[in-house]
DNA sequence: GGCTTTGTGTTATAAAGTTTCAACGCAACA
DNA sequence: TGTTGCGTTGAAACTTTATAACACAAAGCC
C-alpha cells in the first residue's frame, strides 16, 4: 500500500475491485488478530463502504444493509460504525457527519482528509504523527492531544478541470 | 491580542469582562468597515459566545436568547451563527457540532482549536495558513483547498493537574 | 449443560439542522 | 414623501443525525 500521497489513488481511476478485496482481507486479520468479531453486519458495512470513495451517512449505511435483507434500524448502522472506527478500519468525517473507510488499515497513523465539494470524493491522506503547527501549539500549551480531526474541503483534480 | 500560542489565554484564568468588550468592539468596527449588521440578535449571539471559552451548541445559544426575551425557533440561533461564521466573528467546532467566538477577530487566519474533552474549555491556536503536512498532501495531489477544519481532542494544562 | 460476555432487534426519543413563506424595517432614491 | 427593493426576522413544519433503554440471541468458556 502506497503511502506516498501523490500516490493516493483516491482521485484517480483504479481497479475497485482490487481495492475492496485487499482492505476486506487486511480487516479480517486484524480483527482476528485482536480476538474481535468481523461479524456480518460490520463486515457489510465495511464493504459497502470501501465500495466508494465517497463519504456515506449512518442512513445511507443503514439503507443499504436493510436493502441487503438485514434489520434497518439506526442502532444497526451506528454500533456497526463504531465498531469500524475503533478499530481504525474506517474513519468519521466530522464536516460532513459522514464515514469512509480507512485506506490504511492496520498501520498507525493519524489521518488527514481532503473533501471534494463537487464530486463528494474523499482522499486520505497520510500525515506524519507529529502535527507540525499542531504539535507545537499543543507542547506550547502543555495541551495533551488525544485524537485529531484533519480536514480540508476543495476542489479535486478531476472536478478542476471539468470546471476549467 | 497576542499570537504567541504559549499566551494563549483560553486556558488559563483572565479577565473576562475585558474580553468581551474588546471582542465586542473589534465586531463593530469590522461590521461597519464591511457594511454589514450586526444586528441586536447577532451581537446578543456573539456576546454569549464569547462570555465562555467552552463551544456552546446552537441550541444552547437559542435558550440564552430566548432567556433574553428573543424569539426562540432554531432558525433564529442558525442565522446569527451563520453570519458570525461568515464575516469570521465565530467558529464551528465540527468535532462538538458546536461553536465558539473567534479569538482573532480581522485577522486572516486557519483557525486550528483545541478542546478540552474534561472541562470542555477551547483554545484557538494560530497556525500559520501554510499547513504543513495538509497543505503539501493537497499539492502533491492537485487538490485546492478552501477551507480547513483543524482540531484536536484531549486533555488541557489545568484538567492533567486536577487528574494527576 | 450452565454461565458469562458480546452482539442484535426494536421501540422510542433526543439533538442538530433545514425549508418555506409571510411580514417587517430601513435605506435609497425619484 | 411615498414606494420600491433588499436584507432581516417570526413562525411552523420538517429532515437528518444520533442515542437510550431493554429484551433476546448467539458465541465462547469452564
Amino acid at each position: 500500500m502506497s503511502t506516498n500521497p501523490a500516490e493516493n489513488p483516491a482521485f484517480a481511476s483504479h481497479d475497485h475491485s482490487d481495492c475492496v478485496e485487499r482492505v476486506l482481507a487486511t480487516a479480517e486479520t486484524l480483527c482476528k488478530d485482536r480476538k474481535v468479531r468481523l461479524t456480518p453486519i460490520r463486515r457489510q458495512a465495511l464493504e459497502i463502504l470501501i465500495s466508494e470513495h465517497k463519504a456515506l451517512g449512518a442512513y445511507d449505511i443503514l439503507a443499504e444493509l436493510s436493502a441487503r435483507g438485514q434489520a434497518a434500524h439506526p442502532p444497526v448502522a451506528y454500533r456497526a460504525l463504531d465498531f469500524l472506527v475503533t478499530h481504525g478500519l474506517a474513519h468519521k468525517i466530522e464536516r460532513l457527519a459522514a464515514y469512509v473507510a480507512c485506506a490504511h488499515p492496520g498501520e498507525r497513523h493519524r489521518p488527514a482528509f481532503l473533501i471534494c465539494r463537487i464530486c463528494q470524493l474523499v482522499a486520505e491522506a497520510h500525515v506524519p504523527n507529529n502535527e507540525g503547527a499542531l504539535g507545537s501549539a499543543a507542547k506550547a500549551l502543555g495541551f495533551q492531544i488525544e485524537e485529531t480531526v484533519i480536514e480540508a474541503e476543495g476542489i479535486c483534480p478531476e472536478c478542476q478541470k471539468a470546471a476549467a
